[in-house]
DNA sequence: TTTATCAATTGAAACATTTAAATATTCAAA
DNA sequence: TTTGAATATTTAAATGTTTCAATTGATAAA
């Protein structure tokens, strides 16, 4: 992973809240609605979508539409990767 | 690790100069002179100095004054801490 | 003690981020 | 096809970041 990716994945966890979106999909088991965030978080629904967007542009979370909702689901494939190469700053 | 310090250190990592800092500790073995880091990237010496800044505050990085020189040494354990919590978001 | 060197701080400019309010878009259901 | 609900975009304000130029502070060497 390039160091503008790890840059930009960076910049998207450097925030309480994007942080607190992550964890919430531990809780619920996979994926999150776009609703189910704008509730747990006490923001107003625009900030909430600003929030997800960065997530999303990060390759952190992938968005699926359906129907008039969309589904968020965790891309563990990039996370893990951005862990990774964190990880080889230490080896 | 709280979200606090998850956050604190994911923005000072969403920085490319301050990446290629760290990356260069595993090339020189395992401390970096403010010298050196002036060296290396393209920057002027406060700018430099404030990036150091952000990985100290961070605690990635420790700073140890030898002289009129400062020494920089990789803080490991809070490195690797933080890939820790991030990697419980996959389990 | 004077001078030179290494690094931090200050001030200012340019730019990016975060947020709320208002508006727009998209799609399902009536 | 109109209405309503879910989400995105735009605008504007407040705040934070990055950078350089100039200055300051500290320490070593002359």
């Amino acid at each position: 992973m390039d160091n503008k990716r790890i840059e930009k994945i960076s910049r998207a966890l450097s925030d309480a809240n994007r942080i607190t979106i992550l964890q919430k999909f531990k809780k619920r088991k996979d994926c999150l609605y776009c609703s189910e965030v704008n509730e747990m978080l006490n923001l107003t629904q625009p900030a909430v979508s600003h929030h997800l967007k960065q997530l999303v542009d990060a390759d952190l979370l992938i968005s699926v539409k359906e129907g008039r909702e969309i589904k968020y689901i965790l891309n563990e494939k990039v996370l893990s990767e951005y862990v990774k190469s964190l990880g080889t700053l230490m080896d």
